[in-house]
DNA sequence: CTGAAAGCGCTTACAG
DNA sequence: CTGAAAGCGCTTACAG
């Protein structure tokens, strides 16, 4: 909140001095400015402008001799001057509280493969919306950087107070959510309901009556549709997911272990445990592995994301797949508006099941 | 590569349109400028600006004056105008292309932290070493951004030619590597030497002599490293690493995996195996699993990193943790000068030992 | 210790 | 279809 007060001082300070290089871009021609490409060119630089922002009214002939010259000099607009002038810069933000490394990672990379080539950058803010401040750190990021646009994963992407605000000051924003809770233009929609459906469907297939569940947090929304689908395909499938067999877990590996020493606590045990995430079906299968239960002739353990760890784990975990890293590049392609350059498939962000070694029929009786 | 297209045509196509609304910042007052502040505090801007840049040269009661009027406002100078005159921008980079996503999450919490309230904004540039385009590709981000400096961890902080390339371009830069590879001004140094000589003690230490040790990627400066400490530590301890129990892996799951059943094919068995990261020791642990071992009765099993995955798997890893976040945090603070701010304990940023469960004594003969 | 002028590299009205 | 002027919000010389 304090002043921004960084330690360019030097260069104030230095006000008598003489021997300053500028900052030191030795190794180089200057890059080419707009004024270059205009007089080389032979035109005013509001032409050379219209051509870099696409305007149609530049004649074919003199747009082609600008885009000559821009070419041969390997020109880029400036984005710090062209950010000041439109009074907006070419940032984007990410602005998340997922704890999972994985899922941060993935998003950033499929966000970074939206904006490639596109001239816009991706500044990370994590952020905790607990925090008193939290509304007043978003709103200060987003005005000091006047950023083109934020995207919002879960659960930052659920918080309508986030929502508001940048209605507000006119920030543009994608949320990323399992259902939809904005306008069709501010929202991609990850359906964690048809996933978890799916995995209802491959238990109920495999003869499991007995299933426990184990949620995620209640703050993050998909912790209720992941739940939701599954209930829905179990009830599709003749079965009722029993309440006494819900425990609330945290999303992390040591909820997982502590939910499913609960659930194998239970009279009758269940056959098949269904964790809201992979990190805490991990934990299942310590928990199992202390009862003396083996997975999964004794207890099918699955999971959900098909992170990583569904794989390092033995035996590894039969989950739901979802594809982080393509829902972050749609999203940032929405938010720059670069959105349908080619034919998209309209499932490419449905999650689906993946099957591994976790999962069987239930133990004969 | 291409001129920047970016959607903002808009705003050109509207030349005739008289219905924007400049970006839409209605919500509030517009923001105040350095312009409102010099008015209301009767000084000229450039003497708020020496205020803003720290500059000794004001008199006291004048520096009062305009800090009471930007406190009051609340005014904060927009870092895209700053970064036009000074010709550089604030924000800073981290290029990186460490494939761990725990690692890359916490260094980046790291420099987050580091740059925290100082104005400062963290862009991620993950990368690819051996594109033919890498090199460009930097110098494109860092020259086109105006990045104010570069935080580069392993192993692009271990490629001369980008060392090389920063220097000629005037762009300030932080390695982060195990070992000291240039001026101390450039270097945060990791020490992963003294963390695996504290395991390769520890292993002496509970008996093992016949010991398999499973590399990291060779263009990896720290799987040398942590080989080289380790073999220290032996031959300290009056043994000597056989190079046949030496066995090339990659730093993932599967290849971990894979030397696992390697070394335990081995005759005489190894009784102990340093994987040289976690990942790959949760894969010889699955090679054990497989093999009808148990750890650490009948195999020890350790790792280096001490990331999430080592407290996941069964039984937790014994492993060296390296404190990514707080290297991180330090890498930031020294880039942007803030460094010494506090006392800091020059031992904060070396790798210790944790002893789980996957260690213990040979099994007796 | 303080200020008026010029400039950073772009774009927005306004004209023609 | 094209351009000259003014401006985005700061800082750098240069004066005093």
């Amino acid at each position: 909140m304090t002043l921004s007060k960084t330690p360019l001082t030097a260069a104030d300070n230095a006000e008598s001095d003489t021997d300053r290089e500028g900052g030191g871009l030795e190794g180089g021609r200057k890059r080419a400015t707009i004024n270059d490409i205009a007089r080389l060119a032979g035109v005013s630089k509001k032409t050379v402008s219209r051509v870099i922002n696409q305007s149609p009214f530049v004649r074919d002939e003199t747009r082609e001799r600008i885009e000559a010259v821009i070419a041969e000099w390997g020109y880029a607009p400036d984005p710090q001057a062209r950010g000041l002038a439109f009074r907006r810069s070419f940032l984007i933000g990410m602005i998340y509280d997922n704890p999972n490394p994985q899922y941060v990672v993935n998003m950033q990379l499929g966000l970074l493969d939206g904006i490639r080539g596109s001239g816009f950058e991706l500044v990370v803010h994590p952020c905790d919306r607990s925090s008193p401040t939290f509304l007043l750190d978003v709103r200060t990021f987003v005005e000091r950087q006047k950023l083109f646009g934020v995207v919002l994963p879960p659960s930052v992407s659920e918080d309508e107070r986030v929502a508001k605000l940048l209605r507000e000051i006119g920030c543009e924003y994608i949320r990323i959510a399992s259902v939809e809770l904005d306008k069709p233009e501010h929202m991609i929609v990850g359906h964690d309901r048809l996933g978890s459906a799916a995995m209802g469907a491959h238990l109920v297939e495999l003869g499991h009556k007995k299933i426990g569940f184990i949620t995620g947090l209640p703050s993050f929304r998909s912790s209720h549709e992941r739940r939701g689908g599954f209930e829905d395909a179990l009830i599709e499938g003749g079965l009722k997911l029993d309440p006494d067999y819900v425990v609330q877990g945290a999303y992390t590996f040591e909820s997982g272990l502590a939910c499913g020493e609960a659930l194998l606590a239970m009279t009758p045990r269940p056959t098949a445990i269904f964790a809201g995430n992979d990190e805490m079906a991990a934990g299942v299968l310590q928990a199992a592995r202390r009862a003396g239960l083996q997975v999964p002739a004794d207890l099918t353990v699955v999971g959900f994301d098909d992170f990583q760890i569904a794989q390092a784990v033995w035996p590894p975990l039969t989950t739901i797949h979802i594809p982080t890293r393509e829902v972050g590049r749609i999203a940032a392609e929405k938010l720059i508006g670069a959105a349908a350059r080619e034919k998209r498939d309209p499932n490419s962000t449905i999650p689906y099941l993946v099957v591994r070694e976790s999962s069987g029929p239930p133990p004969s009786v």
